[in-house]
DNA sequence: GAATATAGCAACCGACCGGTCGGAAGCTAA
DNA sequence: TTAGCTTCCGACCGGTCGGTTGCTATATTC
């Protein structure tokens, strides 16, 4: 019909491929993200929409990049602002909270990284492998928070990090089910609370 | 080539089809269950399989049913002997624990309830509602336990039993992450450590 | 022993999967 | 103006999906 080929166009046809693939993938998953699916949704032919990545596999590493990059912009960015210590690590972890929230309008099936989490845990692969290399650069960002938090004096300086971050981790995976499975109001609120235990100013809760 | 039809050996061919459904179920989610795979993996033809469930969507439950028979089994009937009260609480948070640890024996790829609960968290269907009633389910035990800890005087009169059990599912979705995902053998112990912080007698770690 | 019920098979269906190929339509540079 | 590059399409590939049909062989029932 139309084919454009301007570097800007299909630079842009490319973020479209891309965004509705991470819709796509938080409700279906990443082997649920199809390339005739994703040609229909858009109005294209699937040799166009694979022409931008060569493989299925390509492609939902890109939906996993871009789903990375949403993440940060929710939630490392705007606390970036905020005090080191307890304040910028208590601002990550309201944030995450409200991207968790707020989700339904973004990826309208959740965190695309709990689903890819329990998707491949199990398999092989470069998109493995990707998830896992995320799942520990969060955890590492949230633990250096943490540790920015003992060194300034705010929580106690026999807290640990790892086991910190674990138990703020399940707060937001338990967080993650109930809004998506159970569509629980006031899960929130509960992770909030918890955290306001964890992370109360001297707090030794997670100790070594 | 050998069709054969009495009662007995068609309920143990339903079994095998079960049992070997939960275990690739376990790997590569309900959906990733496929007849195809199954009627291969056990040497029979994709109709012979079928022909036990009508559906796929019948097959997906009674993998699910016999899922949560395994999970009673694992989880909650050894700590029926315990004394009611903190100390069959944490009789059940111990076998929880033993259960997803060990589970690459019975189940190669993790809890499949942790799997369904993500890959059915954004769909309809009976599956899901299946998914989410044994969710349910789980809940409501764990919290009864805990308020039969309460009533015991084991634990603070002013406990939550609904937080509580929010924060302990967080410790064991964090787990099943770690286990499957990270495969970090530490894992356990933390879940532990929390547990132990937030069981303690006369805790009031979770309260309204 | 005959009638009935059923477990399982082989073959097949339409739909969709990921992926390939040749070509058409436009942008860009010489 | 033209040559070359890129985007995208339509058609097609082998294979798998869930599911159906017609059948045979056996177990069970009478």
């Amino acid at each position: 019909m139309s084919p454009r080929k301007s570097a800007a166009e299909a630079r842009a046809t490319r973020r479209r491929i891309v965004e509705r693939g991470v819709a796509i993938a938080s409700v279906d998953g990443l082997e649920g993200l199809t390339i005739g699916r994703l040609a229909t949704d858009l109005g294209m032919s699937k040799a166009g929409v694979l022409g931008h990545f060569g493989t299925k596999e390509t492609l939902q590493l890109a939906a996993l990049d871009e789903a990375a990059a949403v993440f940060v912009r929710a939630v490392w960015r705007p606390a970036e602002d905020a005090a080191p210590g307890l304040p910028r690590l208590r601002a990550v972890c309201e944030a995450w909270i409200a991207y968790l929230e707020s989700e339904r309008e973004t990826f309208p099936g959740g965190c695309l990284f709990a689903t890819a989490s329990v998707e491949f845990d199990a398999r092989g692969g470069r998109v493995r492998d990707a998830v896992v290399r995320l799942g520990r650069l969060w955890r590492r960002r949230l633990a250096g928070e943490i540790r920015l938090a003992v060194a300034a004096g705010d929580l106690s300086p026999d807290t640990d990090p790892e086991q910190l971050t674990y138990e703020i981790v399940g707060l937001y995976l338990v967080l993650n089910q109930d809004l998506q499975l159970f569509a629980d109001p006031r899960a929130p609120e509960r992770t909030r609370r918890a955290l306001a235990r964890l992370l109360a100013p001297g707090a030794s809760a997670a100790v070594a």
